[in-house]
RNA sequence: GCAGGGAUUGGGGAGCGGUCAAACCCAGCAGACUGUAAAUCUGCCGCCUUGUGCUUCGUAGGUUCGAAUCCUACUCCCUGCACCA
């Protein structure tokens, strides 16, 4: 990389991807190669754009020499953190947690260099440990360490305790102690002395900082041995937790959020947004970002940076190839003209995206109707909403409008003999196999 | 525990025996406009085989020709009071 900063704090503070650290956290990043970890939620099978600034951090914390660690709270995952939660979770089983675990590991591996020689990245299940936890050990030898005192002062327990009827379970109570062991166990046996998070893992990463202190000591300076950085809450600049507005976030895995979903989403970016997630969520510099801003200033109908914004995410979430995808898919939606691609083109186009298949014979036997189709695809909710959507001309089979809910399919919209793609307003695309 | 109040279609919130698939607002969806934006405007916004159709108004029964609307029981929530401390 070209090292327009000379450390990762002034890289990390120039992007506003850092919200706090402890003391002396900042003098080590600067100065020495340390190893930081950040939690990863098993609790679904992908990660989502809630994870990216962890994840890009993480990143950014390898390239410059220092080596991160990921872990799959596997362990942790079984309890529940109640930061931030208003009720009491449901627990996944074990089986769940392991297999969202496995899914999760192959998303890890698009931003962490595992193989790198001097600093490769690691991906550890604090299960490992926590699974085989002695309940009276661990009573002795963490929980001496915590006062209920401090832990019922939290936020995340108080508001909990505070709902009358509600209530936190024991469980969840002991949540910050676990994570607090995880620290402590890396630290023992990975070496690991830093923490990451959202601002809202604060609490929890002193508790292991100060866990640490209690059974490691402090350096010979007097400062902690262990220490943690937090990255501030993204909102757009609506207030809203990004991805909100669009109804659970967006997930990384390109079966659930296709790379041009994933690509359509930044680019439609507010211009009071774009250049901030652009030092948060990119590689690009100071020197390549200070054009869009100007650009977005002076020309925000061209829209540079959401565009600039949008191709940097999908490339790095997805690849190359998502990229190519995206871009592909945003050309045919732009003029509306599926029937001008190849049947590769097409085929490669929905590769990952909704699909479905059907009955070559239903074809020819003009079995199947448009509203059927729309359906079956989900692209309408029901008969009525597509026929409704229909009326409004929202509608679109290959790329023409349809007119007439019950139109019939015939083999003459078939493109390249067994395609057909569906379209629902601007952007709501579903591809139809036929067999 | 006692006394009141309440649970309505995604959210909020009308309705209080038929004219209720249920006002209105928000969200959502489509169309126009536009910067694939915002704002605005228009339409839609339970389901279907579009019909004196079907299923919805906390749950289960009941009264009625007819109930979201009345009665009974149950569940949950809120507000006072008491009990506990």
């Amino acid at each position: 990389m070209s090292q327009q900063f000379t450390n990762i704090v002034d890289d990390l503070q120039w992007r506003g991807a850092l919200s706090d650290a402890t003391p002396g956290a900042e003098d080590l990043l600067i100065n020495d190669k340390i190893t930081c970890y950040n939690g990863f939620d098993p609790t679904s099978d992908t990660l989502h754009i809630g994870n990216l600034l962890p994840l890009m951090c993480l990143s950014r914390l390898q390239r410059y020499g220092h080596t991160p660690i990921a872990i799959l709270g596997g362990g942790t995952g079984m309890i529940g953190d109640p930061s931030g939660r208003t009720d009491e979770r449901s627990l996944l089983s074990i089986e769940d947690i392991d297999a969202n675990g496995e899914k999760i590991r192959v998303q890890l591996e698009q931003f962490l260099d595992f193989d790198a020689k001097s600093n490769p990245a690691q991906l550890i299940n604090n299960a490992d440990w926590l699974r085989s936890i002695n309940y009276l050990d661990f009573l002795r030898d963490i929980g001496k360490n915590f006062t209920v005192n401090t832990m019922i002062r939290r936020d995340s327990v108080r508001t909990r305790m505070e709902r009358e009827g509600e209530g936190i379970s024991y469980t969840e109570f002991s949540y910050a102690l676990l994570q607090a062991y995880d620290f402590l166990m890396l630290y023992e046996r990975e070496g690991c002395n830093f923490q990451s998070g959202g601002t809202d893992q604060w609490g929890n990463i002193l508790d292991g900082v100060d866990l640490i202190r209690r059974k490691h000591g402090a350096d010979k300076n007097g400062l902690p041995r262990a220490h943690g950085i937090v990255f501030p809450l993204i909102t757009d600049s609506k207030g809203d937790k990004l991805g909100k507005s669009i109804g659970g976030a967006p997930a990384l895995d390109s079966n659930k959020f296709s790379p041009y979903r994933l690509y359509q989403f930044f680019f439609n970016t507010d211009d009071a947004d774009v250049i901030r997630y652009i030092k948060l969520f990119t590689w690009l510099e100071p020197e390549e970002v200070g054009p869009l801003e100007e650009a977005v200033r002076e020309n925000p109908g061209r829209r540079e940076a959401q565009q600039t914004l949008a191709e940097q995410i999908t490339q790095i979430v997805h690849g190359q190839s998502g990229l190519e995808q995206a871009r592909r898919v945003t050309r045919a939606f732009v003029r509306g003209e599926f029937d001008t691609l190849s049947a590769s083109e097409l085929d490669d186009l929905f590769e990952g995206s909704a699909s479905i298949q059907v009955e070559k014979c239903d074809i020819d036997n003009r079995a199947l109707s448009f509203e059927e189709l729309a359906v079956a695809t989900s692209l309408a909710q029901s008969f009525g909403d597509a026929r409704r959507t229909v009326q409004q001309g929202g509608m679109y089979l290959n790329s023409g409008r349809v007119d007439d809910p019950a139109r019939e399919i015939t083999p003459e919209d078939l493109l390249h003999g067994n395609l057909i793609v569906l379209r629902r307003g601007r952007r709501e695309h579903r591809l139809v196999r036929v067999l």
